[in-house]
DNA sequence: GCCATATGTCACTGGCCGGTGAGTAGAAGG
DNA sequence: CCTTCTACTCACCGGCCAGTGACATATGGC
């Protein structure tokens, strides 16, 4: 009956790993504005003495998420990108934000960070920001690859506010479900905005 | 040496004046993070005692918030708007994008009720939202006018999507001073976003 | 002048927060 | 068995919060 590998009650290693767990929950399903020590402790079945003596408190904790950020990249962009050569810069581009916009609406943790840069300046905040930033860049570079933007366009600023669109948009979604007058609810709402987002992509790059 | 007129000690509608103000103050300078009974009555200079009994409370005083709000649109936006006659809609929307970004930037208490929607939903917020979103609306209306957007162009969706991008590049700035890699301080980085933002438009609307 | 009421103040409760020092319990080594 | 170290828990502190009931004082009608 008895499993050969008993739980074992004091395991460091584990204890860290669901603390970690646990904020990242707490971070992603309650919000930035309930996350905290006591919320973590919790969550996560444990003291809140440990999280200070194995993470530092709450910067530490922080820290340790923006490590774990730089896996979001693997995790949701596909590795190979076949076929990828033949396509335009629009054509890459429009893809790129379409993957970007189905990223941040299937993943609620990286959804919280980005509301959380938004509303507060603080020096854990920044850190956690500068991760997820650092991530999406070596994202959107790997895409990039060997194609080069028409000339005459301003593909960095331009793309910033490609993606900058998608995010309001998203972070929108969730809060209030609509942003300046459209829905943001169900899939055809969704699809609307895609073919717009598409149209916009091809307006500014050919 | 006296006046005619002596400050009166006990003046309700000083004091309620004095509250909305102190509040209005409160969430643009300190954020809606720090927004609450005792600071919006720490600032005002008053009981908080007050504010429960004027203006009913937290929620009571966001509405009241909320209907000034309403004021926003003559305040920020030239209201002969001459010349618009001969203008194509991509000319149009282009203005638009533009007033808009500046009304952003010199508006920080908009801009913290424009996070605060994004941070939390909850029903005093949501109130406050859609005011500020009704007044956003008829903005819009007021200047689209009689001009009629490209046929096969999805106006709506396409002109929230910009406002979207303009609405988190502001609001990105104001925290961390940069979005996607590119930088939002100097007023060049501003103008190299107008230039971008102008080919945007004039790209999807022709 | 007198009193009712509107106006404003004070003191307090209960709850949650971040943070800390002291104490407990299991595991490892002799 | 006994010590020693590590993992872990508990109880507490001060501070801030929202909210409330009791109290003080000015104003205006009579």
């Amino acid at each position: 009956m008895n499993e050969t590998v008993d739980k074992p009650l004091r395991d460091r290693q584990a204890t860290e790993a669901r603390i970690l767990a646990a904020a990242k929950r707490v971070l992603a399903e309650d919000g930035f504005k309930l996350f905290g020590i006591n919320a973590v402790a919790r969550r996560a079945g444990c003291d809140k003495q440990l999280i200070y003596r194995y993470f530092g408190g709450l910067s530490g904790l922080l820290e340790a998420i923006g490590s774990d950020l730089g896996s979001w990249v693997k995790d949701h962009i596909p590795e190979d990108s076949g076929g990828m050569f033949l396509l335009t810069y629009g054509d890459l581009m429009e893809r790129l934000a379409l993957l970007f916009l189905d990223a941040l609406l299937a993943d609620p943790l990286v959804r919280q960070i980005a509301a959380w840069e938004l509303a507060e300046e603080s020096e854990p905040v920044r850190k956690l920001s500068e991760a997820r930033s650092k991530a999406l860049a070596s994202w959107i570079e790997r895409m990039g690859g060997s194609l080069q933007p028409p000339k005459g366009v301003d593909a960095t600023v331009t793309n910033a506010l490609i993606i900058a669109s998608i995010q309001q948009m998203v972070l929108a979604s969730v809060t209030s479900g609509r942003f300046a007058g459209i829905s943001l609810k169900t899939g055809k709402d969704w699809d609307k905005l895609r073919s717009a987002l598409k149209r916009i992509v091809h307006g500014v790059y050919g």
